[in-house]
DNA sequence: ACAAAAGTGTTCCCCCTACACCCATGT
DNA sequence: ACATGGGTGTAGGGGGAACACTTTTGT
């Protein structure tokens, strides 16, 4: 009846150098910058999309995946003005005359997309580029080029609910490796939320859930006092799931 | 390349009774029920098709409506069984001879869809069923009866979200009339969160955050102390709409 | 010894909780 | 008068905010 074209669109999260980055594409046509996105397959869910085009693009086999919205305006489009249309056509037939303009369609094309946050661990990704992609990066959220679409606002939609979620669940963790410090854990507290906290009073109401389990001192490296290293309790996290983790 | 058929399905909450209440239409075919829901439109946003779905079936011109979640499972349709398919082309036949049969295949095609959640006032509604709706009935959320498809996991996953938002907005107010008594007020809460709360100190907590403006007694019926009508200051509430309402 | 980071303690105060109490009104 | 529902008060406890103090480690 009224046929539309579904995307999914993923906001990949990293924590990297205190700050919060996001996975970009940048691409060969244009150096147009966009989410990593893709086709939902007809016997495919949007679940089963997002995690595909996760993995394809990252290498990560399991990590914290999750819906947050699904963008509808008539009139988005990865790009709008005639003018880039007939540049990407140029430099198409520039990269491979013979192939088949089809996506050029695509890029002007209206289509429902819904959008996926996911939260992983940037040192083990291997992302990669390919026959579209130029190269890809990881961008401090706060400092985003221009991107197509309304890919900016997705973005901002998906920051704002991991904003919301990280209150009640501990889903950051996904964005530490399996030990880490105090200190991370909170430096991670405060890029999402964009705020800063009180390091005591952070560390007590943490550690009041008895959720984290501390490990032996680290040795190594830094000048000063050394400080633990901590993991995550999951046994104990399901017992009380319920309760979330900031006031 | 991969086109998917997009509905909007609405989970239209009324509080009547001291309970949470969801319309849902009966089929005149097979007796089903469902949610009020329709097809996304070619050059139709999300949001506008789910109003104009609100609107065609409850005359609501302005409510309160908010995606939550996109539905996708493959195998997910409003009819599985085959024998319930044979049924339902058995009494469409009936229901009008020469009718073309092409919503049978609607009832058995893999669609996603879209949920919507709206609050209403119960009284402003003028519901109306149409050549396929048998009749329209606001049901307790509580005692669903088995509804097509998923419906039932939709209406489940609507109440949640609505279960997380109400704690940080008043959107509760969209299910009460103009003015209403606090214990109206404290009702509602308690029938979505489920539990219940202390008279003084919810009232407390409530008129500190001076969103209400509180209006003369109300002299009528009731035997016993006469209580006092509140209504919503929007102005107030634009100010300060950051804090959220309970803790 | 000193500086800086990390861990722990202390104080104050607000707010939540659980009630008790007071007020108004219709029978 | 009294029962009942509605508004207000109060004592106690828990926990968050701010900050001081102690411990550890490399230079």
């Amino acid at each position: 009846m009224f046929l539309h074209e579904n995307v999914v669109d993923c906001v990949v999260l990293a924590f990297d150098e205190g700050v919060l980055k996001v996975l970009l594409l940048k691409w060969k046509v244009g150096s147009f910058w966009s989410l990593p996105g893709g086709y939902v397959m007809s016997q495919e869910s949007l679940d089963d999309a997002a995690a595909r085009i996760l993995a394809d693009r990252t290498g990560l086999g399991e990590a914290y995946l999750e819906q947050f919205h699904t963008f509808s305006d008539p009139t988005r489009a990865f790009v709008s003005s005639p003018k880039d249309v007939s540049t990407v056509t140029e430099m198409m037939k520039e990269l491979d005359p013979k192939g088949d303009l089809g996506f050029i369609d695509w890029l002007t094309k209206r289509f429902l997309s819904t959008g996926y946050l996911s939260l992983v661990r940037l040192s083990e990704t291997k992302v990669s580029p390919d026959f579209l992609i130029d190269s890809c990066h990881w961008i401090d959220v706060t400092k985003l080029p221009p991107l197509g679409g309304d890919h900016d606002r997705i973005v901002g939609t998906a920051v704002e609910h991991l904003r919301k979620a990280i209150r009640y669940s501990p889903i950051g963790l996904s964005l530490l490796p399996e030990r880490f410090l105090m200190k991370d854990f909170q430096q991670m507290y405060e890029a999402i939320l964009d705020t800063s906290l009180d390091r005591s009073n952070f560390q007590r109401k943490i550690l009041k859930h008895n959720i984290l389990i501390r490990h032996e001192k680290r040795m190594s490296g830094g000048a000063h006092r050394a400080p633990y290293l901590y993991s995550f309790d999951h046994q104990r996290y399901s017992a009380k799931a319920r309760s979330g983790l900031l006031s």
